[in-house]
DNA sequence: ATCATTAAACTGTCCTACAGTTTGATTGTA
DNA sequence: TACAATCAAACTGTAGGACAGTTTAATGAT
């Protein structure tokens, strides 16, 4: 016996449903922004009941497959590439209090360390003109005005998210997205904002951004880790 | 205007029931192990319909927070921390052909070689003899018929698992534990194993666990990180 | 032309009924 | 008494029908 056979259980049929749509998608042969037949359809197709082909559309719903819309020309459309089901499961691990604000901000710092000394190592002429329009446009939103600002912390995730980009690796990126969609609700509560802290902000992107362009992995990687390490270190600071 | 205001759509009922349930489970009100109301109850105490109560345990299934069982005894049983969602979420990715074996590796070394790291940081004597223990098990393993290497392979998963544990962030346990579940595929598929092998791969696990005991950081770091190299180094090579 | 109205195509919810599955109790048998 | 087979009960899984709510696009009035 140098195998090990799994029980045979008679398989769901909404499970069925579940599998067939889900691979339809990741072969590509329903494509991004194509709509799904109407749960009608579905239920002629696979010849079952409506309640049958709803629940396993929920199921592709939350694993980020498919979005679904009301109304007419509502259904089923395919969703592309999406950190929704990662970021709900970092979600629940903090809501379950077993994952905590240090515990986000250490694994942040090792992704931001490692994904900056990729892309310092990575980066071609186009990439350094993106983070380098990136800036620019987060510049421009630094203001006494809080009203900016929400604006400048856009500009601020997704100069983050285009070094990931930069890096190459999708599953970096993915998991780079959940961390900052979770850890931003601790951004706004624990950070005392002003316009010094955002110019300080502001500073470390520059910093980052000039190491990427001058093709120096250690240092770009050592600010980053730094930068993350300086804006936790405050919270951690305001938390008590 | 300094707040977005969030456009009014009234909450589906599924999805009522979804954050009341997911609420309690979160809170504690709910304990691993405990068995919810069976679905005609959920559906008197909801007051809603028994699809409606359906649709909600089936995304409750999906992010790992229940399981739910047929029969009598049977209904939605509470999880505890599950890697599930996480694991299936990075699965998709990889059939998507968005993320490769490339990735998956490069995401696997930043981490193992972080959580050695870590590790060597903050074990104590428990850890230490936990990680030997692991070890003295695996060992017993490895024999020229390859009817022990499975039982040698759960023993690495566990060496791994573990050293995240001491480590102490459950976030990076749940990625890593994401991270194995996937690249096991290409393991069984691309690896040449033969008893040499696995004497390779313990040689290096006892390589990291003696870095951990002398509480030595950096050399635990570069093991590991070599460690996930040198194999995925192999994979690549018979990939072709 | 522009705006309000309406019809159509959908998803969301509720109901009822019955089939399939698992467990625990009951009954029959050595 | 022990133990196996049988059965009933408590569940989830599936089917089908009805109607309410929502969104879009065509239609019509001004």
């Amino acid at each position: 016996m140098n195998v090990q056979f799994r029980k045979m259980k008679p398989l769901k049929s909404y499970q069925h449903v579940v599998d067939e749509i889900q691979t339809a998608i990741c072969e590509g042969n329903l494509k991004e922004g194509e709509t799904l037949p109407s749960e009608m359809k579905l239920k002629e197709m696979f010849d079952t009941s409506r309640g049958t082909i709803r629940e396993a559309l929920r199921v592709l719903e939350q694993r980020g497959l498919v979005s679904i819309r009301t109304g007419v020309n509502g259904g089923a459309r395919v969703q592309g590439a999406s950190a929704k089901p990662m970021t709900d499961s970092v979600a629940i691990l903090i809501r379950q209090q077993r994952v905590t604000l240090s515990h986000l901000a250490e694994f942040r710092k090792m992704m931001e360390g490692h994904i900056s000394e990729q892309a310092a190592k990575k980066a071609d002429m186009g990439d350094i003109q993106k983070l380098m329009a990136i800036l620019r446009d987060a510049a421009a939103h630094i203001q006494t005005k809080p009203s900016g600002w929400t604006e400048f912390h856009k500009m601020d995730a997704e100069f983050h998210r285009t070094l990931a980009e930069i890096a190459e690796n999708p599953l970096l990126e993915a998991n780079l997205t959940a961390v900052h969609s979770n850890i931003q609700i601790y951004f706004h509560q624990y950070l005392p904002w002003s316009e010094a802290l955002l110019h300080d902000n502001f500073k470390d992107l520059c910093g980052i951004a000039a190491a990427v362009e001058q093709r120096d992995p250690a240092t770009a990687r050592r600010m980053a880790e730094e930068h993350v390490a300086k804006f936790n270190a405050l919270m951690e600071k305001n938390l008590e």
